[in-house]
DNA sequence: CGTAAATTGCTCGAATTCTTGCAAGCCGTC
DNA sequence: GACGGCTTGCAAGAATTCGAGCAATTTACG
């Protein structure tokens, strides 16, 4: 039995209504599009208009937008059962970001429209939808967090708790493993840093056996030292 | 006939929307409570359970939360029409910031099992709040937006629109002012930055012509060169 | 009007980051 | 097994921010 079990109740929460609201379009009868995607694939572009809702079933996505000219920042990084997307019922909306596969994944699509008959037939696909909504509030307000500090290792002290959080797997030791591979470039796109600023850190927590990278992968061994280093 | 129309388009929607939801609320018969904060009051409290939606009415509003043990960030400035606070349909949710009135606020709660049952009574209702949501978003993409640049007069050059885009009054000569009493103090907790490098770089922006600083209102003189300090 | 408080302007050194460049290591592929 | 590409490690200089301190100015309030 797991004292700090790898999958916490908002995601469980999050995975639960996602499927719900899966079946409900399905039910009322809204003609969602499933379309699957390489590593590397774009789903849409900043600037295009978001007609749509879209929900993440299989793999990992990333959103991400420039900044500085020639740099990149990654928003949020999803998993199955995140949805993603700007669609406004009123007025137009436009996407505030790329939306690019990480690896091969599945993204359903829900047009405007039918979500739109849809809420309208079917207020319990209104509160799901809005709960999913409020997850994603959530997360920005996480990023937030760690970009408000200006030095990379606490920006890193708060980001990896958070990726453990969504990706992480128990490994029986109590310490928690990200399952995916990361660059450190990877991980100074999230906390808008550069990867030299994160090896540094990485190795000084490394040496510090707050963390332990194995093959790309990063497992902490030590959440308290790493809640210390998160408010200095 | 102004070529910058001072109220955007989005604002407008907010408001138009935000009104008709109140005014759906009174239909549905919804207990609404509107109550008065003066300046300084306290709203609502970081980690207090979220259990209602609030909508300020009148006067301006901010949330914040503390980061780096003893600093302050304001995530955002809130004006008439906008909404804030947390609330899970299914789950709890807690509130990730401190909300705080700045001037004297009207603001109205709508009590999380009522919003329910006014969604399930009036399927309008869960596309105003969704549409409402999705303006709250954006503002928090925004933000990142500004933050994601690691320099002050950069972040600054990001802000500064933003504030003229929500509290702006065109003054006839095609410039912008903030309709806002400003320190820099408040600009650096909205940039998470020093006042020391707010001072300074808005000292060099003054020097360049580029705004106008009259008894702590900030005026848009010239927004491309803003434009151009924003992404370097 | 006068005092007290808040805000702004300025400086200096310490600390951190970014930038650039290059070498060594790891991986997958051919 | 060898190659090429990506990833990581390291270093030195430039730039920026941060922090502390203090004076000048403005604003607020009695």
């Amino acid at each position: 039995m797991d004292i700090n079990p790898p999958v916490h109740e908002y995601t469980r929460l999050q995975e639960e209504e996602c499927r719900e609201l899966l079946r409900l379009f399905d039910q009322i009868g809204v003609a969602t599009a499933e379309r699957v995607y390489s590593a590397g694939d774009a789903i849409y572009r900043e600037g295009e208009y978001g007609d749509g809702l879209y929900i993440l079933t299989s793999g990992v996505l990333k959103l991400f937008r420039p900044y500085s000219g020639s740099k990149e920042a990654t928003l949020r990084l999803l998993k199955p059962w995140d949805i993603f997307g700007h669609l406004a019922f009123a007025g137009d909306a436009k996407q505030q970001a790329y939306a690019e596969a990480v690896t091969e994944c599945k993204v359903v699509k829900a047009p405007k429209i039918f979500v739109e008959r849809a809420i309208r037939q079917e207020p319990q696909v209104a509160l799901k939808i809005m709960t999913l909504f409020e997850l994603r509030l959530v997360q920005y307000e996480e990023l937030i967090r760690c970009l408000l500090p200006r030095e990379t290792e606490v920006r890193l002290a708060n980001l990896l708790p958070l990726l453990a959080h969504k990706f992480g797997e128990s490994d029986g030791n109590g310490d928690i493993a990200i399952d995916l591979r990361l660059t450190h470039q990877d991980l100074a796109a999230m906390v808008a840093s550069t990867r030299e600023s994160v090896t540094k850190v990485l190795n000084e927590m490394r040496s510090r056996n707050v963390i332990e990278v194995r093959s790309g992968r990063i497992t902490l061994k030590d959440s308290r030292a790493l809640e210390e280093l998160g408010r200095p």
